[in-house]
DNA sequence: TTCACGTTTTAACTTAGGTTAATTTCAGCC
DNA sequence: GGCTGAAATTAACCTAAGTTAAAACGTGAA
């Protein structure tokens, strides 16, 4: 069975509007979510009140905080939809005991994890290698739907910088 | 089995010095390691000449170049032991086969990459939310070992700074 | 249409960190 | 003990990005 039939078969539909959380920072969380509709934004609050923007999470995607559910710790980061969405979801701990007997389950499991791995691995390279224009061209290029149905500000917190920063680099790249 | 297990029953033991390379960005690359002695330092070669520290990997952990192993590409970075090493080398294709029989392996392959995957996490959270001479003290608690077998240039290029940098924020957190 | 409110831009000033280069420190070696 | 070369520090100057605040722009509700 793949995870996404396996979330049809065992996973509760969940709906939400825009603007409201899917879980919040702080909160526990046992849950791992399918998204069939919807934008999601993932982010951490700083203690000065400062928002950083950790990911965004679109249809076709997995959702979940992976230290909250595997360490059964609080969440690390806040899940907001940004759009009007749908998710299927289940419980982290229930999947994890089927692909214990299912090993195309299992299979499915370490794709999904490699390539988390994989897209963080990137995340990492890009703040690591990359100066903020570059990492402002490279989003604009590879997720040109990203700078629609996302605030200039969001951006720029996901990229790592103010927004002031962000209108100043449009303007310098033009 | 385990993966340690694994390994010792199909591995082959690989020697290196210090300043030696086990795999260079740009080659091709199929293995998965284990060290046994010694500590690694990945980095990225910018076209430049600048050099990056990806990650520093000691004794009892698993190296390998996902994007490579994975996706049959070039690999991303390279790959240097920074002591006299000893590793346990196989091949990641058959380990993979080999997981589709073997429950207790696709498990702890799974722990190994939920494991990778909040390490890049932790990384990605330190470069968005943390200024440098946060990262610097952070790592110094958290890791003091580190501090003592790496030099300063390569910490710093770890953090993401320049060794100057780094000797100015050490000068001012006294 | 207009008002209100959130988003984006612009400007002025500050700060963290980069760059280059000179100097000091230190470890290994003769 | 003195020499060598790498590593680390210091200094002077430069640039990218942060901060604060004001102005301009857009959009949806009344």
């Amino acid at each position: 069975m793949d995870i996404k039939q396996y979330i049809k078969n065992h996973g509760r539909i969940v709906q939400l509007d825009a603007g409201a959380h899917l879980f919040r920072q702080g909160e526990l969380e046992d849950a791992l979510y399918w998204v069939n509709q919807g934008l999601f934004k993932a982010y951490y609050l700083q203690p000065d009140g400062k928002e950083l923007v950790k990911s965004f999470i679109a249809e076709q995607n997995m959702i979940t905080n992976l230290s909250a559910v595997v360490g059964r710790q609080a969440c690390t980061f806040s899940l907001v939809a940004l759009e009007p969405a749908e998710l299927a979801k289940v419980r982290f701990d229930t999947l994890f005991e089927h692909t214990l007997n299912d090993l195309e389950l299992s299979r499915f499991m370490l794709d999904a994890l490699i390539q988390l791995a994989q897209k963080k691995e990137r995340r990492e390279y890009e703040f690591l290698c990359l100066d903020a224009t570059t990492r402002y061209l490279q989003l604009k290029a590879e997720r040109p739907d990203l700078l629609r149905r996302v605030t200039q500000n969001d951006i720029a917190r996901y990229l790592g910088i103010t927004p002031v920063a962000l209108s100043r680099i449009k303007h310098a790249s033009r």
